[in-house]
DNA sequence: GCGCAAAAAGCACGTCCGTGCTATAAATGG
DNA sequence: CCATTTATAGCACGGACGTGCTTTTTGCGC
């Protein structure tokens, strides 16, 4: 890897961190110049223009999700367990993410009235995340744990609200309950599915 | 009410608006003066600052929440019909907002990492809307609709998870069957907690 | 180690930001 | 209807914004 690719690389990084404290829109050429140590211009001469930031920071953010959250999923056993990593790997990540909690859940609030490229990189991503959490509960009924009458997509649709009033409850209101109230969430929107 | 006071309220009436769509943080003054139709000035002769209009927004829409929500839970019969009431009206709420969805829920996200008096200002709209869910699901216990020993606050934590998920289904996603998706939530929820 | 390509910095631009101060216009009470 | 309070506009400020262009520094292949 080149010194330009490395310094690019460096920038997403901090970029990531600095876009989930302030929002994608909220952070600026400049403060992200500061925080990295470099003239603005040096910095952004690595990108066409802050859009194209933006949607490399999501292209960069969702890279590491993948190894962070996706692979140990995929590496843990087919069905329930697989669904139960996938969501004790998000909540890692959620509470672990550079200060600012997940920038997808930031985003998602903030894009969701702006039209435009980087909303509909978020959308993709969106939708990618939620057909895997379809993917892998479907597991779980083909294993023989859930039955075969359950919804798969309700199933994501509820796990997933667990997930966004996961960052709510914890970031927002400090609870330090929260990952608890988390838990038991998914516990029993498990149990509705288990075969009796 | 004096001419100050009704241009106040116009003001105010257009700025949540704009900032359920660009956030608390995104709007601007001379964008709202624009939408408005006064100066700059003018209109920022009704404020102290910025961070003041923010949290005038902020009760502004607390009012407005209390009159589309709160009431109309408050005036159906107690128990699992008012908790059923206040989930439509949320929905509805959520809606019909101006054009950006609720607004509590984009600024959650947007002030989770934000100290300051707006933040402290929304933590305490939240929990009171936190705590109001909890009474009414009681007033379902207390009426012998839901189990005694029920959780009451992990359902109003669940109860939660799924407005949020709406409003993303909804709006990010543009999912039609969101409002589908969230009742059935909200069934499945209740049911786990009737009396059998 | 020299020459060239790549990376970073310097600098400048037009625009919008939040925020004051001052002047004008409008509403209100007697 | 006039006087006074109140509401709005005008104007200006310092600063930060995104974005280009030009120069200087740095890294890399021969």
């Amino acid at each position: 890897m080149s010194k330009g690719d490395e310094t690019r690389d460096a920038i997403l990084t901090e970029a990531t961190s600095v876009a989930s404290k302030v929002g994608l829109t909220g952070m600026s050429i400049g403060q992200l110049a500061a925080h990295t140590g470099m003239s603005k211009s040096g910095l952004y001469a690595h990108f066409a223009s802050k859009e194209a930031l933006q949607i490399e920071i999501l292209r960069h953010t969702r890279e590491r999700f993948v190894d962070r959250v996706v692979r140990p999923a995929l590496q843990s056993p087919r069905g329930l367990n697989r669904l139960r990593t996938l969501f004790e790997s998000w909540l890692a990540w959620s509470e672990a993410f550079e200060d600012g909690g997940c920038l997808f859940v930031a985003a998602s609030s903030e894009l969701d009235d702006q039209p435009g490229p980087v909303r509909d990189a978020l959308v993709r991503d969106e939708r990618d995340w939620l057909e895997l959490i379809v993917t892998i509960a479907a597991t779980a009924v083909s294993e023989g744990e859930f039955r075969s009458d359950v919804d798969v997509e309700q199933i994501a649709y509820e796990l997933h609200a667990i997930m966004l009033n996961h960052q709510h409850t914890s970031r927002l209101m400090q609870d330090p309950r929260a990952l608890e109230r988390a838990r038991r969430a998914f516990d029993s929107i498990v149990e509705r599915a288990l075969t009796t």
